[in-house]
RNA sequence: GGCUAUGUAGCUCAGCUGGUUAGAGCACGGCACUCAUAACGCCGGGGUCGGUAGUUCAAGUCUACCCAUAGCCA
């Protein structure tokens, strides 16, 4: 049964360092976390990292406005992250940031690579220039009437009234979101990375089973647009790394993210004497996976594959993109009190309802997923505390005070213990493919079962029995079994309940291949509260506490 | 505007390559039980599957158009 063990280094998007976590963050990393922690039970070697995505110009205008260096901004938001992500027991290996010799290394490698392969080109653009700020604008940071529209206070890439797109230097009557200044238009030299060269290569890419289908589909679009050439570089000042042998050109952001991962897993490679090379080096056998969202498949699907295959790296074993996450049916909204972050849940709500919810609605697609707070709470109520954990609960008792807490050595109801131990297949299966949405589904339908079995013997008529305490320790044997088996169905996704669990049935952490084992007389604790319900209160109290919270991003 | 998705009971979602009277959980109504964090069990009501037109012996499932929602347009 136990198959080779695999090598699997894993990804989530690095978040920016310029605002705090929140929940439609959570869903990317709650995904992730929950696939390595499969992965990790079932015994293969797998590896989490993440980082920081610290360079920028809103991060170096951002530590302006509060009068620090950008390093000290960084260095701030960066322990806060990972706070919250600890909070959320996201377990990454290691969680570096872009801002790091590691990957000033990787970037400058990689970009000598791409440049000795002549798959970089230097142009001359115009672009606005704010000449009080002395820096050149992007398009974000530009705002203007729509060309098209005429629409008021629109950004420098396109109009959200009337949908246009089109280049800043096209907005009528353009100011310096910066300065309130009329930016004038001025010439610089630019880098470029030659993302045609690579078309016949990431067509195929694209088509090898390496992306869902619907990312494929998109990516289409793009091909029959013919692939342009990325503009790499950005003029200082500019908080990123500088060019080798270019003064004052610095990596645009978006080139030095991706190798983020890199270099993260480097870092970590260098604490644990691994080999970096053998993971990374084209045709590993190791298997690489970068969790990311649908609006940065662009960047992941085709200029990421590009510049490693032009650098003499591995290229992604796949790309796992998800959709967005909506808050009762609608984006989430600061004055709705919907655009909650990750501490101000914490601030109210027990991490693991989310990482439940999250699963029950996650599948492999890139649909968006909707955390509907009404459905959120009965969910979360019925089926973690009505369903599974009122298995243990019930049982729990009869075992403590009849029998000294002690199992007995023969299961009652072989017959739904080998359903439910027969089940771990499937839900294996759906944990793999990340249709944890299905998995869901499956373990509460056993857990329907369990609850079935025990209203069916009924251990508390049997209790008043006399001479039947056999049977009420075999019945209640067997519930307790049962809630261990779909414990350990849902520890990748409940980690901390599944740790209570264990300290509970006094096992050693569950591994997948524990589903093939029943606890037989054995000594398990006294039962102590696993979880508990979630409060309408508190939902209503984090929604107030969302409400009017101003936060920058 | 172009493109990619999504639209199934009050809510959240299943429905594979088209094929018997469209499913589940929750919510709701009734019954039953009392071991359990008012939890669990049994029974039941509830949907012309976003709309229109088509292909087919047969469409929630295919095609076209329309409407709504989300995202992307480097």
């Amino acid at each position: 049964m136990q198959h080779k063990q695999r090598e699997i280094l894993v990804t989530s998007a690095l978040p920016y360092a310029n605002g705090p976590i929140h929940i439609g963050h959570m869903v990317e990393y709650i995904q992730t976390d929950i696939w390595v922690r499969f992965q990790k039970m079932r015994g293969h070697l797998c590896f989490y990292v993440c980082a920081d995505d610290a360079h920028g110009t809103p991060i170096m205008l951002r530590a302006q406005e509060e009068n620090i260096t950008p390093e000290t901004l960084i260095k701030k938001m960066k322990e806060e992250h990972q706070i919250d992500f600890d909070d959320f027991a996201i377990n990454f290996d290691n969680y570096h940031s872009t801002h790091s010799p590691e990957n000033q290394s990787l970037a400058n490698i990689i970009f000598e690579k791409l440049d000795n392969g002549g798959h970089i080109t230097k142009r001359t653009i115009k672009q606005l220039y704010d000449s009080e700020k002395k820096m050149f604008l992007p398009d974000r940071f530009i705002r203007g009437e729509c060309p098209k529209c005429l629409a008021t206070d629109q950004y420098g890439d396109n109009c959200e009234i009337c949908g246009a797109t089109y280049s800043p230097t096209d907005l009528k009557n353009p100011i310096s979101a910066i300065s309130g200044e009329k930016p004038i238009e001025k010439e610089s030299e630019h880098y470029f990375f030659k993302l045609g060269d690579f078309e016949e290569i990431l067509h195929e890419w694209t088509r090898a089973g390496h992306l869902q289908t619907a990312v494929t589909n998109k990516l289409d679009e793009w091909f029959k647009a013919g692939l342009q050439e990325w503009d790499i570089s950005r003029d200082a000042p500019y908080f990123g790394f500088e060019i080798p042998d270019a003064p004052n050109k610095y990596f645009y952001v978006w080139l030095d993210a991706p190798i983020g991962y890199l270099a993260s897993f480097q870092n970590f490679c260098e604490q644990e004497s691994l080999d970096f090379d053998y993971w990374c080096k084209p045709n590993s056998s190791t298997e690489m996976y970068h969790f990311i969202g649908k609006d940065i498949i662009y960047f992941h699907a085709l200029f990421w594959p590009a510049m490693l295959d032009g650098s003499e790296f591995r290229t992604p074993s796949a790309i796992f993109a998800h959709g967005f996450l909506t808050v009762d049916g609608q984006k989430m909204s600061k004055s709705r009190g919907t655009f909650i972050t990750a501490r101000t849940y914490l601030d109210h709500l027990n991490p693991e309802y989310l990482r439940y919810y999250f699963a029950a609605k996650l599948g492999a697609g890139i649909d968006d997923i909707d955390l509907n707070l009404d459905d959120f709470l009965v969910r979360v109520n019925s089926d973690l505390i009505g369903k599974v954990i009122n298995i243990a609960s019930r049982c729990a008792g009869f075992i403590n005070k009849n029998f000294d807490g002690k199992l007995a050595d023969a299961i009652h109801g072989p017959a739904i213990q080998e359903e439910i131990k027969n089940a771990n297949q499937k839900i294996a299966e759906a944990y793999e493919a990340r249709e944890y949405s299905k998995a869901m589904r499956e373990i509460m339908i056993l857990a329907d079962k369990a609850n079935q079995y025990i209203d069916h013997h009924k251990p508390w008529v049997v209790a008043k029995q006399k001479n039947n305490s056999n049977e009420l320790q075999g019945i209640c044997t067997t519930g307790i079994n049962l809630f261990r088996l779909l414990m350990l169905y849902l520890k990748p996704v409940l980690p901390i309940v599944a740790e209570k669990t264990e300290r509970f049935l006094n096992i050693k952490p569950l591994q997948w291949q524990d589903a093939q084992t029943t606890l037989l007389n054995h000594k398990i604790n006294k039962f102590e509260t696993l979880m508990t319900r979630v409060e309408k209160e508190k939902i209503d109290a984090m929604v107030e506490n969302s409400k009017g919270n101003f936060i920058k991003t």
